[in-house]
DNA sequence: AGACGTATTGCATTCGAATGCAAACCGCAA
DNA sequence: TTGCGGTTTGCATTCGAATGCAATACGTCT
């Protein structure tokens, strides 16, 4: 009764049938009754490394490619408890920074036999549902992307989903991250800023929630101290390229006094700063003005703004990821790591001597 | 014996215990255990719609809220035969017009409680592998904004796995499509050019693979034929920033008889345009040289470039996709859709009078 | 109280693949 | 031939939720 499975359907059409069973697709069953051995048989054969005889694997092969025979990934997430599954979490707002994070991540990952879940997160109340979903949905892994309050995190680890931040890190808690630290590289660039004759510095700041944005201009603001640069304005941006214009136009509320050099925490806004300074304030950049950005995003180079910019390495930083997190769905528990990369400064010409 | 699933357990510690029951997620045999029903009732909860009373669904949720149940949309995926995931297809390459598709479909597909799983898709062989994992993850549809072959889509078909192109379509095959049909501006552009006195045009086609590339510039072609305009120079590119650059160039090789305008198949390829003309030709843009692009992608707005452009109406077009793919994901055997929508003009300030 | 109709609930089975265990098989040596 | 070790194979069960069907509860009317 319990074992009736294999052959008490309805008397078949042709057993060697068309590959859709009446519009169904082809399970282990279907192959098996055509190879003629058992469904564990078959099911072994998908395994590699299992312990199966040569002609055993032939036959059943030959059956599976004649009914077109794929593994179901759902029956087997079901049983495995591994839906190969990997949730990635990147922020929706048009950064042309995540697209190509994402698009890197995703080809890491399918390296490695897993699948990306994408979900586009642009509040904490997304990033709650979100969590939720990718809960149901059994993945085996999460790399975020973007923020997650700290109470999702904890979600996250009591319900032991393997999550690995990407440039973003909380500092009372130790996580998997990934990240790129620009310190070398902005004490370089200020270094030479300062050595170019700048005194007075306008630093655009980040969104206020994020790390990355909040630790780059700390760290220029550290090196600016240590050359004992005094003039330091401060304003805030969101990482878009309007906010880049605007926080010009708040730098340079006194003409007289403005910033003959700008660190913008990306480069969106570092381009959105270069196109105000040249159509709206008729400054030539870098002659009047000197900019500098974060990321080194591809438009950063096209030929109108060629942005003088602190790299992240991101292939190398999104293999680390998908590695830390492969690793993480294989074997849950081991303990957090964190891998740090070097920036590297992408010469441009939108830096030169003070005016 | 078959029926043993509810409490045949080993001895359970605390029968209210934690959330998380053994290090396992809690199913809805454990929410049903601490509620005192049946599966069943459980199950039907977590259905809209289902015949359940009050009180019974108090108990439930309740039960359920304590031990932060959620249906495993696996095991549901493996009853029900619907995944709730679709897949979706875009190029690598950074074309930038894809991120942006990208995340509208994915927070369009969200809305009506559907899934992405990302696959980059760059070769023909890569589909391949592509279409082999969707049908694997038993996915509810698939959308597709990169090439597929005709034998690829045969094989969804016959898969019966519901697609829509996104921006492409088969000549010789009824398919779902959302496609924009930039006629009409193509005319007003071209038309608009013909008055500022332009007669030598320089056209800068898309990859060979792509339609709609193809079909941008054979508009082009046919309304400057509709305006007798003899000298049309066309040359490849392939939607990047630097083939359009390279493209210029390939058009500018006699200065004497350059073309005074030019069309560009993406708007990629018109900024490349740009900056080359600039940068490199020491052109004025647009009163030594007019440029126009087609998609209205984000930078092109921006204030270095100014492009003017045909904008694909992308937030409707993904809703659309959207609905389309919903609708088949329920009821899979609907008569193929095609909708087309206008595209829209985006004045720009990169065309004027002919010099 | 009894009869009837409707709204709930539970039982048992199902989806498709993986796997522990036992049975069957093979080869080879005694 | 028998026996032993190792390899293949199959049996039966499992994962977690959904659902057709039968059984029960509940309400209403006579």
């Amino acid at each position: 009764m319990a074992s009736g499975r294999q052959k008490d359907n309805p008397p078949d059409e042709a057993p060697n049938s068309l590959p859709l069973i009446r519009g169904r697709r082809a399970t282990s069953y279907d192959v098996a009754r055509l190879a003629g051995v058992s469904q564990s048989a078959v099911s072994r054969c998908f395994k590699p490394g299992a312990s199966v005889s040569g002609k055993m694997r032939e036959r059943v092969l030959k059956a599976a490619e004649e009914l077109e025979y794929q593994p179901n990934a759902i029956a087997r997430g079901l049983i495995t408890q591994r839906s190969n599954l990997v949730a990635v979490l990147v922020s929706g707002r048009l950064n042309l920074y995540y697209p190509e994070v994402l698009f890197r991540l995703t080809d890491e990952l399918s390296k490695v036999g897993l699948r990306v879940l994408l979900f586009t997160v642009d509040s904490e109340d997304d990033a709650e549902s979100v969590i939720e979903q990718a809960w149901q949905f059994q993945v085996d892994g999460l790399i975020s992307a973007s923020h997650l309050s700290r109470a999702q995190y904890d979600l996250l680890q009591k319900r032991s989903i393997p999550v690995v931040f990407f440039n973003r890190y909380f500092t009372d808690r130790s996580t998997n991250v990934v990240y790129c630290d620009p310190r070398a590289q902005v004490d370089a660039l200020v270094e030479r800023l300062v050595e170019f004759g700048h005194r007075r510095f306008g630093l655009i700041r980040g969104p206020k929630d994020n790390m990355v944005g909040f630790e780059r201009i700390r760290l220029v603001t550290e090196a600016l101290q240590r050359y004992r640069v005094a003039e330091i304005r401060e304003v805030q941006g969101d990482f878009t390229y309007d906010s880049g214009g605007a926080a010009l136009q708040e730098l340079c509320v006194h003409p007289a006094t403005r910033p003959t050099a700008i660190i913008c925490a990306n480069d969106m806004m570092a381009l959105g700063c270069m196109d105000e300074a040249r159509s709206v304030l008729e400054l030539n950049i870098p002659d009047d003005l000197s900019i500098a950005g974060f990321d080194g995003i591809g438009m950063s180079q096209f030929a109108s703004y060629e942005l003088t910019t602190i790299r992240q390495p991101i292939g190398r930083m999104c293999q680390a990821a998908v590695a830390m997190i492969a690793a993480r769905a294989e074997l849950p528990d081991q303990s957090n790591e964190r891998r740090v990369f070097e920036g590297a400064i992408l010469e441009g010409r939108s830096i030169a001597k003070a005016p």
